[in-house]
DNA sequence: GTCTATAATTCGATAGAC
DNA sequence: GTCTATCGAATTATAGAC
């Protein structure tokens, strides 16, 4: 054999479960997924997804990682943050592979989840907002932010609603970005 | 026997059985309440469950139930429409016996949950804003408004984030109503 | 009207043959 | 490395005694 393998057979059989697993987690959910339902996806077999990931947990996991990679707000003109953020938000809800819709399917269901979709919407998008702001604000703004994002993502992505999900993306980057910038940069109440 | 029986025994085991439903469902969502557990929470016996509600659904369903009551905006002064509607809408969060909070934990599990979710949040909050607006924009202006109102109760009551959570019924009248306003009197993005 | 016992499924996980 | 067979636990729902 002058050619390797190229790539191992468990390796591409471990891929096509965590495939069929992102996208089964992200339209149903933790719960209404099944290791069945997933090895049956892939046509593997239910036991290899035990074998390789540990449990459905382990799957999961897996499924759910990913990096955030939050611009740095520092480079970007004081008055378009609330735009940038939303777009940036908004492409990530799109692409298919992101492990960000498996967490917003789950979060009311799953521990882990929950605590991954807390640690981005509080501590992740507030050290973002630290840069901008002192630290004891930049929380709350960040809080008020997070509202809007998830708002905008569980209407969009999990409620589907009709007339938001028909705006277009730039719509909602000038719409929502409006909204996010007075949350970023505007006075705060009392 | 002068005084007739007050409450037949058997609604008042359907009220418990009912209140303690409600109780789980807004605590933990759907999937992760059995009927065991509220059962066990009322003191009653698995059994009647099904006896009385038929299935786990139709407990479900009964403890979904509650009519929402808009105010009409008609009454309200115009500059002040943000500021009501986040009111209200918190005060019917904070309110242990509506069906609200059942629906939020149960929507992205539960059909009937997020078919009620969708109705409240498209066609209802639509209706109201078409006594300020015409129809073609009270439906956008709804989106915009329930992606708000959504994104804080997911923040403050599901993922239960410390900024979003810490900040007074007030502050959030303020905040989120100022937000509320623009997207029901401001201007739309083209 | 209420409870006991259990049927009927479904699921996660394991053991072991190939 | 992969699949067959199955276990054990949990769940909804039913049948029938009391």
């Amino acid at each position: 054999m002058a050619e390797k393998t190229r790539t191992p057979k468990s390796a591409r059989t471990r891929a096509a479960l965590l495939e069929a697993a992102r996208e089964l987690f992200a339209e149903r959910g933790y719960v209404k997924v099944t290791v069945r339902d997933i090895a049956a996806k892939a046509g593997i077999d239910p036991a290899m997804v035990i074998r390789y990931f540990g449990s459905k947990d382990g799957i999961f996991a897996d499924a759910a990682e990913f990096n955030l990679e939050l611009p740095d707000l520092r480079g970007v003109a004081r008055n378009s943050i609330g735009e940038a953020l939303t777009r940036h938000f908004l492409s990530i809800w799109d692409s298919p592979d992101a492990g960000l819709p498996v967490l917003l399917r789950s979060a009311s269901t799953n521990e882990l989840a929950n605590a991954r979709m807390r640690e981005i919407f509080n501590k992740q998008i507030r050290t973002a907002l630290e840069a901008i702001a002192g630290p004891d604000e930049a929380e709350q703004r960040a809080g008020l932010v997070s509202s809007q994002l998830l708002g905008l993502a569980v209407c969009r992505y999990v409620l589907k609603l009709p007339p938001v999900v028909r705006m277009s993306k730039e719509q909602l980057v000038k719409t929502i970005g409006k909204t996010l910038q007075q949350y970023i940069t505007g006075r705060l109440p009392r």
